[in-house]
RNA sequence: UCCUGAGUAGCUCAGCUGGUUAGAGCAUCUGACUGUUAAUCAGAGGGUCGCUGGUUCGAGCCCAGCCUCAGGAGCCA
């Protein structure tokens, strides 16, 4: 074993004059001395200083930008003005090569995301990609923290399940049938009686019928796992497969659910701005030399630190659907009819547009939507008296849309039946879901938060194939 | 899936009204320099113009189909 330091804590030491030993990626070799090293522990590089005079230059040739080199040496305080610190080099070996003529990410092009996204294999090797795997990583953590200082239980709910109950999007088929010849009915249709389980079975939409079985016992759960939709979605928010955290709590009315969601989103967003500070500060003039290129009246007024600390210090905006139709149908856009979809009726679902209004342009700042029509909403969700709307609720985020979907769920049974008959989901396939509201049921509520929409958000990156390593998207899963 | 736009060197892009041998910056290679910070200076190599077909004396440029990418919409998280 070696007693190799990371290059963040030497760029944190305050002792110098010490003998190191310092392992990591070129990024680039300057002048025939000057080393920027990375080991991806921080955004920073470590410039480690070559006596190129006595070195070989045939050896000097094999430092190239992407090799991992291994040196000992000295940390001493830096002579150039750049940095503090860097490492005078004793020794240095060539872990491994990387050649120059073929090696495709050459960072002083200064790539494009798109390009990157074509070798995501070897976009960790960037500073865009480094920050935003460190931040990814952070939230992933905070989010475990933040339950489990409350007391949830983390469950983990099956990949593969028997149906699309909640009608949550297209799924992906499980099955190990030769397609070529799989085995059929007497009416020629496919026998999946034959299959592995069965039955017809699918990749999870969605945890949270599970959730819900188990929250009728352990009072408080989440889920945080992958979710799969077969969605032939062309756009910057949906992936194929993503991350989904989904909690569920016995004996929460909508009011809890909405405060324990707006604690979720502060408590990691904090916790990110925190830990990843100088990753956040990079994603900020990331955002900046991006937004250079927009026209004036595109760009935001805030920076991407601002926007995150904004969203801490605020309260988030709380209002039923029907009182953001009324806004809606007042402003000035609709009357212009500026809208291409314009806001005439009670009863219809949101646009995009309309939700970017409130959110960016009225209220500027989280918004949470409650009370939505019972037409345009799951079945599980609970009746409200006036017989019209259901105790639904989205936080809607500037600049992403739909963050969190959640609700109350509907705990009485004759009224769950009811809506599922009027919806055409069938009864005797959730058998099992429907026994939590025969035997012991409780009010309880829950949502569920898209975890690559988040990091969209602290990232502040515009394509959510940019904040998960490997995106499973239409027409591609390379990698 | 729909709408709009794009695809030219390894990367980012220019290429006029269809006309001779398709250009630039960066990267790469060679040399010089040596406390650099996207190092600098000089030189060199590098192209199936997304694919298939068509129009034309002649196509990177025009037409058709297909593929891929980006942005927006729908679906949603």
């Amino acid at each position: 074993m070696s007693q190799r330091t990371k290059i963040k804590a030497l760029l944190e030491s305050e002792q110098t004059d010490v003998s190191v030993i310092v392992k990591g990626w070129v990024r680039t070799f300057r002048n025939n001395q000057f080393i920027a090293l990375n080991d991806g522990s921080t955004n920073n590089n470590l410039q480690v200083v070559i006596d190129f005079e006595n070195t070989d230059p045939a050896f000097l040739k094999r430092i190239t930008t992407g090799a991992a080199i291994s040196v000992s040496g000295t940390l001493v305080a830096s002579l150039g003005k750049g940095q503090k610190v860097e490492v005078k080099a004793k020794e240095i070996e060539i872990l491994g090569d990387c050649d120059p003529e073929k090696y495709p990410l050459q960072l002083k092009n200064r790539p494009s995301l798109e390009f990157l996204r074509e070798i995501a294999h070897l976009r960790f090797r960037t500073n865009t990609f480094g920050a935003i795997f460190r931040v990814r990583n952070s939230l992933s953590f905070a989010i475990h923290q933040f339950f489990q200082e409350r007391g949830f239980v983390y469950l983990h709910t099956p990949i593969i399940t028997a149906s699309d109950a909640e009608g949550a999007g297209e799924t992906f088929h499980v099955t190990n049938f030769d397609l070529a010849n799989p085995p059929k009915t007497e009416n020629g249709e496919i026998d999946f009686k034959e299959d592995f389980f069965g039955r017809a079975t699918n990749l999870t939409v969605s945890g949270q019928l599970e959730g819900e079985l188990a929250a009728m016992a352990l009072s408080d759960i989440y889920t945080f796992g992958p979710t799969f939709r077969a969605e032939n979605s062309n756009t910057t928010r949906h992936l194929a497969e993503f991350w989904m955290i989904e909690p569920e709590m016995a004996f929460y009315d909508l009011n809890d659910n909405m405060d324990l969601a707006e604690a979720l989103l502060k408590y990691v967003i904090k916790y990110a701005l925190e830990k990843n500070a100088e990753d956040i500060e990079f994603l900020t003039q990331r955002l900046q030399e991006e937004e250079k290129q927009k026209p004036q009246n595109e760009r935001s007024d805030m920076s991407l630190v601002e926007k995150l600390q904004f969203c801490l210090d605020h309260d988030f905006e709380r209002l039923t659907y029907t009182e953001a139709i009324e806004i809606l149908k007042e402003s000035t856009p609709n009357k212009k009819k500026k809208f291409q979809y314009p806001v005439e009726g009670w009863g219809t679902d949101l646009q995009s547009e309309h939700e970017r209004y409130l959110v960016e342009k009225h209220f500027k700042k989280p918004v949470i939507l409650t009370d939505y029509p019972k037409e345009i909403k799951a079945f599980y969700m609970r009746q409200n008296d006036d017989g019209k709307t259901v105790r639904a609720m989205d936080v809607l985020f500037p600049g992403i849309g739909e963050m969190v979907g959640g609700s109350q769920r509907e705990e009485r049974l004759d009224k769950l039946e009811q809506r599922m008959d009027e919806m055409g989901i069938p009864k005797d396939e959730l058998w099992w879901y429907l026994d939590t509201r025969r035997f012991g049921a409780c009010p309880h509520a829950g949502f569920g938060l898209g975890f690559e929409r988040l990091v969209l958000f602290v990232t502040g990156m515009g394509n959510i194939r940019d904040v998960i390593p490997f995106p499973r998207y239409p027409k591609n899963a390379e990698f």
